[in-house]
DNA sequence: AGCACGCCGACT
DNA sequence: GTCGGCGTGCTC
C-alpha cells in the first residue's frame, strides 16, 4: 500500500517553524486524517510531542522519506469548523496575496498548550543586596546573558518572561539557571494583575415596529441558497444592537452560533456590555486585554459549543463554530476592520466568504455606510434594511458650516470662528455641555520654517515631527524626541513655529476665550495607560467639565444626555490626506459628530468650520444625507476607475538598503507591466509610500487597477510567484494590499 | 520553542 | 586539555 502524507504546520510560535511539515499518515490513522485534523507528532531532535494542524494530504514525499515521521495520534478529528477554517485560511492566501503559514496563522491565532498559559514573569527572588553580589559574581565570570537578566530583574523588580526573551536575548536555559540558584522566581500570570467581573442580568427590551420588520426580513435569509447577506442601515441610536441581539437569539434557538463583530472594545463598551447581560455564560468577549492563554479558552470553549456568541474584534470572526448561522459586522464602515499585517484582509470580504461556505447569514451594520457596502446593496449583492429614525423620536440637530477664510478676511484669527464662541457661550450660561471635535486624521501640528518654509522631520522617519507644549519634539511613529528648536537648522532664521491644531492648542484658547469654562482633553497622549478613555469619559459624563475637546475618539458611541453643542474644528483636514477614500473618511466622522448632539428633549446644535465649506463630503454630512453624499462619492469613484468602480491593489515594499529597494521594485513594476498577459491593468509606480521611512527602514508602494475583480485576483496570484520564486527578494518585506 | 553543535575563555 | 556557557542553525 502506499504511503500515505500530510502537510502539518507546527503547533508552536516561531517564525522559523513558520511553514508546513510532511509527516507520514500510520495505516492505523487513515481516514481519520484529513485537512484540519488537530494532530500530536514528534518534533525536533528530541521527538517532543507538540500539536500541528493539517492543511493537506498527498502522496509524494518531498523530503527524503527516511527523514519523514510518523503521525502519533489524532487530537481532534477535523472537524467541519477546522476543514472550514483551514478552507477559509486558503482563501484568504489567494486573496490576499499572502504565504498559506500566514493565512493559518490568522485563522488559528492562538496554538498553545492546552494548559492555557499566560505571560510569564521574572521576579527577584531575594534581596536586592544579594542580588547585587550574585551580579558581580555572573559578570566576573562572564556569564553575559544571565547578568543581563538578572539586572533587569533588579532595575525593575517584575520582568515580562517575553520581553527578556525579545530584548534580552534570554533563552530558557538562562532563566532555568537563574531560578536554580535561587535569584529569580518565575511566575506565571501578571501578579498585578485582577480578574475581570461576572456579568449581571439584562431586562429584554420590546422591539419597536421598525426592528421587528428588520428582524423578520433578515430572519428569513436562514430559508434561502446562498443565505441572505444584508445592510443594516440605521442613524445613531436607531437601536441596532436590539436587532443584532434578537438575530443572535433567532440563531441560537435554531441550534446554531453567531460571530458578532466589533471594531474596538473600548469604543465599543455599551454594546459589549449589552450582550454579556443578555446572554450572560453563553458569550464569550475578546477583549484585546485578554492574555493569549484566555484568547485560546475563549476559542476552544466556542469549539466544544459551549459558547453560542462570541463578540470581538476582527480576530473574533475565526471562532471555531462547528455549526455557525450569523456574523454581524457592527459599524461595518470602520477602518479597524481592515487588517494592518499580512494578510492584509478585509474583515468584511472574509465575512462573506465564511459565510458563503457555512451557509450562514452575514449582516453589515453602520450609520454611515461604507461607500462598497452600499454600492453592493444598490447592486443587489447585499439586501438593504433601513432603520427609521432615531428610537426614541429625537429631533435631527440642526448645523451650520462657518466658512474659516471669510472669518479671516474679517479679521478673525482665532481657530474659534465668531458663530462658535456665541454658542460656547449660550451653552456655558445654560449649564449645559458642549464637545469640540479636532478632526486631525493624517495630520500632525509640526514645525515650519516661515523664512524657507522647510518642515522639522524626523531623522529616522520621513514625517514631521510634533511639537509637545514643553518644546520638545516628538516622532509618533517612533518615538524619537529631541530638544527645542531656536533657529531653523536649513537656514538659520529665527522665524520657526509651530502650525498646529492639536488639542493642546484648542484647550489654550477656550481658556483664553472662557476662562470661566472647565475643559477636559481627550487624545493619544492624555489616554495613554489603563482605562484612560473610561476615566475621562466617566468625569465629562458626571458633568465635571463643561467642554470636552478631543480627536476622532470622542465622536464614537458615547451618550452624553447634556451635551446639546457639538463644535467641529478644521472639517475639511482629513479631506487632504492622499488616499481614494479620503472624501468617505471625512463624511463618515463628521456625519458621526454631527450626531452626537442632542437628545429627545433638548434638540442640538452643531457648527462645522471648515476651509472647504462647498465639499460635498461637509455639505452631505451636514444635511445627514448618506444618498447625496453616495451619489457625489460614486461619480468621482467611477472617474478615477477606484473601488467599488473598480479594484485598486497596492503591493508594499520595504528594506533597510534603500539602493536594494529601489533596484527591486523596478525589476517588481516592470514584470507587472512586461511579463502579465492581462489586459486592462494599469500599473502606477513605484513611488515612496506616503511616510517613506520608518525606523530607518525605507518604503515603496506600487498600485495596480483592474476594472475585473477575478482578473486582480489572478495578477496578485503571479506576482506572490514571481516574488517568491526570486532570491533577490528575500531581504525584503512585501505586502500585499487589496482595495 | 527546544535541542545539538561548535566556539571561546577560564580553570586545573 | 576539559569544562561551563553562549550563539547559531535546524527541526519533516
Amino acid at each position: 500500500m502506499p504511503d500515505v502524507y500530510a502537510d502539518v504546520i507546527i503547533d508552536i510560535s516561531a517564525r522559523r517553524l513558520d511553514r508546513s511539515f510532511q509527516y507520514r499518515v500510520p495505516e492505523a490513522l487513515r481516514g481519520e486524517v484529513e485537512t484540519g485534523s488537530v494532530v500530536e507528532i514528534p518534533f525536533g531532535a528530541g521527538d517532543r510531542a507538540v500539536r500541528g494542524y493539517v492543511t493537506g494530504i498527498s502522496g509524494e514525499p518531498l523530503v527524503a522519506p527516511e527523514k519523514i515521521k510518523d503521525i502519533s495520534k489524532v487530537l481532534t478529528g477535523g472537524g467541519d469548523a477546522d476543514a472550514n477554517l483551514v478552507w477559509l485560511a486558503g482563501w484568504m492566501r489567494r486573496r490576499y496575496g499572502s504565504s498559506m503559514s500566514q493565512a493559518l496563522r490568522t485563522v488559528f491565532p492562538v496554538k498553545r498548550k492546552v494548559t492555557a498559559r499566560q505571560e510569564r514573569y521574572l521576579l527577584p527572588a531575594a534581596d536586592e543586596e544579594t542580588l547585587r553580589q550574585a551580579l558581580g559574581e555572573l559578570t566576573r565570570k562572564h556569564a553575559a546573558a544571565r547578568a543581563r537578566v538578572l539586572d533587569a530583574v533588579i532595575r525593575d523588580g517584575k520582568l515580562p518572561w517575553s520581553l527578556a526573551a525579545d530584548r534580552l536575548n534570554m533563552t530558557a536555559k538562562v532563566a532555568a539557571a537563574l531560578e536554580k540558584a535561587g535569584l529569580v522566581r518565575i511566575v506565571t500570570g501578571d501578579p498585578d494583575g485582577e480578574k475581570a467581573q461576572t456579568p449581571g442580568d439584562d431586562r429584554r427590551v420590546e422591539l419597536n415596529a421598525g426592528q421587528r420588520h428588520a428582524l423578520e426580513v433578515i430572519s428569513a435569509g436562514w430559508a434561502e441558497d446562498p443565505p441572505g447577506r444584508y445592510l443594516l442601515h440605521g442613524v445613531t441610536g436607531s437601536g441596532k444592537t436590539e436587532v443584532y441581539m434578537a438575530l443572535a437569539e433567532a440563531c441560537i434557538a435554531r441550534g446554531r452560533q453567531a460571530i458578532v463583530l466589533i471594531p474596538e472594545i473600548a469604543l465599543t463598551y455599551q454594546t459589549v456590555m449589552r450582550f454579556s447581560r443578555r446572554f450572560g455564560d453563553g458569550v464569550a468577549v475578546m477583549n484585546s486585554r485578554l492574555s493569549e492563554g484566555e484568547r485560546y479558552a475563549h476559542m476552544e470553549r466556542a469549539r466544544r459549543g459551549e459558547v453560542k456568541v462570541m463578540v470581538g474584534p476582527r480576530s473574533a470572526l475565526f471562532a471555531p463554530f462547528p455549526n455557525l448561522g450569523l456574523i454581524v459586522v457592527d459599524e461595518e464602515h470602520e477602518p479597524a476592520y481592515e487588517s494592518e499585517t499580512s494578510p492584509r484582509y478585509s474583515a468584511r470580504e472574509v465575512a462573506f466568504a465564511r459565510g458563503e461556505r457555512e451557509k450562514a447569514l452575514v449582516v453589515l451594520g453602520s450609520a454611515t455606510p461604507s461607500v462598497k457596502a452600499y454600492h453592493m446593496a444598490k447592486h443587489g449583492a447585499l439586501k438593504l434594511v433601513t432603520l427609521p429614525e432615531r428610537a426614541g423620536g429625537a429631533a435631527m440637530p440642526e448645523v451650520s458650516i462657518v466658512d474659516m477664510r471669510r472669518e479671516l478676511r474679517e479679521g478673525n484669527r482665532s481657530i474659534i470662528s465668531r458663530r462658535l464662541y456665541d454658542e460656547l457661550s449660550l451653552v456655558l450660561k445654560q449649564g449645559r455641555q458642549a464637545m469640540l471635535f479636532i478632526n486631525r486624521r493624517g495630520y500632525a501640528g509640526f514645525l515650519c520654517c516661515r523664512s524657507c518654509g522647510k518642515v522639522i522631520t524626523c531623522p529616522h522617519c520621513d514625517v514631521s515631527m510634533t511639537q509637545h507644549r514643553d518644546g520638545r519634539l516628538v516622532c509618533h511613529y517612533c518615538g524619537h524626541t529631541q530638544g527645542p528648536v531656536r533657529a531653523c537648522p536649513f537656514c538659520g532664521s529665527a522665524h520657526i513655529g509651530t502650525f498646529r491644531a492639536g488639542t493642546e492648542q484648542i484647550e489654550e484658547e477656550v481658556q483664553r476665550l472662557f476662562p470661566q469654562a472647565r475643559t477636559l482633553r481627550m487624545d493619544l497622549d492624555s489616554t495613554r495607560g489603563k482605562e484612560g478613555h473610561a476615566r475621562i469619559l466617566s468625569a465629562f459624563a458626571e458633568h465635571e467639565a463643561d467642554i470636552l475637546i478631543g480627536t476622532q475618539m470622542i465622536v464614537k458611541g458615547h451618550d452624553f444626555p447634556d451635551v446639546t453643542l457639538m463644535g467641529i474644528l478644521a472639517a475639511d483636514l482629513s479631506l487632504h490626506v492622499a488616499d481614494y477614500r479620503a472624501a468617505e473618511r471625512t463624511f463618515q466622522l463628521l456625519t458621526q459628530a454631527a450626531g452626537r448632539a442632542g437628545r429627545a428633549d433638548a434638540p442640538g446644535r452643531v457648527v462645522i468650520q471648515t476651509y472647504d465649506p462647498e465639499h460635498y463630503a461637509v455639505t452631505a454630512a451636514a444635511a445627514q444625507d448618506y444618498e447625496a453624499f453616495y451619489e457625489e462619492e460614486l461619480t468621482y469613484r467611477e472617474m478615477g476607475g477606484y473601488p467599488p468602480a473598480g479594484t485598486l491593489t497596492a503591493i508594499h515594499v520595504s528594506c533597510p538598503d534603500r539602493e536594494l529597494l529601489e533596484k527591486a521594485c523596478g525589476y517588481l513594476a516592470m514584470f507587472i507591466r512586461e511579463k502579465i498577459p492581462c489586459r486592462g491593468l494599469t500599473v502606477l509606480g513605484p513611488t515612496d509610500e506616503a511616510v517613506a521611512k520608518i525606523q530607518d527602514i525605507y518604503r515603496k508602494v506600487i498600485y495596480i487597477k483592474h476594472a475585473d475583480r477575478a482578473a486582480m485576483t489572478a495578477v496578485i496570484g503571479m506576482i506572490g510567484r514571481y516574488i517568491d520564486a526570486n532570491e533577490g527578494f528575500a531581504p525584503l518585506t512585501v505586502t500585499v494590499e487589496a482595495d
